[in-house]
DNA sequence: ATCGTGATACAC
DNA sequence: TGTATCACGATT
């Protein structure tokens, strides 16, 4: 369970995207407890991207996807969902990761069963709700000890990717109107959070 | 397929 | 100032 550094995410959206399956996020919740799961469904939005909140220049609610790697970019949609981002490449550039679904590692009072467990994550909005992430955590680093940070895939995991009996699927982006064509979702196959077209 | 919900961005 | 749009989710 190595932190990831902000240098590992200093680089395109598109490289960050696929290498965050299998890294695990956790939450840490003002009264200290701990929220953890797997990253299992994120989409990449960049420089040059029409889909991009970022696509007409900087604006007061997309500032955070300017800064340094690292940096959580959060958004209220639909008056309200939140989603919840992680900001890569170098300060200037605006490039940011969506998480979009977790398999959680550990249960949150109230959910018992594996079947809602693998729910209540699936979604970027479901997500954010679970993990309590709201607009008070844009423009906040990632950081070990704070309320959000990451960390890296475990051994295992990677043996399982090098094995072939895990595998990860590149597709479309989806709930864009824009942009669709480019493949810049990536999730982990058969896994039961994953959000349908 | 439809609708809830409210902030945002940009046109006036 | 108004208003179309929206990186969603629940329900029919």
């Amino acid at each position: 369970m190595t932190i990831v550094e902000p240098e590992w995410l200093a680089r395109p959206s598109t490289e960050v995207a696929p290498a965050l399956i299998g890294c695990a996020l956790v939450r840490q919740l003002p009264d200290g407890q701990r929220i953890r799961g797997t990253i299992v469904e994120t989409e990449a939005y960049g420089p040059g991207d029409p889909a991009s909140h970022a696509s007409r220049g900087r604006t007061l609610r997309n500032q955070a996807m300017f800064g340094p790697p690292g940096t959580i970019y959060v958004y209220l949609i639909y008056g309200m969902y939140h989603c919840f981002n992680i900001v890569t490449d170098r300060p200037g550039v605006a490039s940011a990761v969506l998480i979009r679904a977790l398999q959680l590692d550990i249960m949150p009072p109230g959910f018992q069963t594996k079947e809602k467990l693998a729910r209540i994550a699936a979604g970027p909005g479901k997500l954010c709700r679970t993990l309590q992430i709201d607009r008070t955590l844009n423009d906040r680093p990632l950081q070990p000890g704070g309320p959000l940070w990451l960390e890296h895939q475990t051994p295992e995991f990677q043996q399982q990717l090098d094995q072939g009996t895990l595998s990860i699927v590149q597709t479309n982006r989806i709930g864009i109107s824009v942009g669709t064509d480019l493949l810049w979702r990536w999730y982990l196959a058969n896994s039961p959070a994953i959000s349908k077209p």
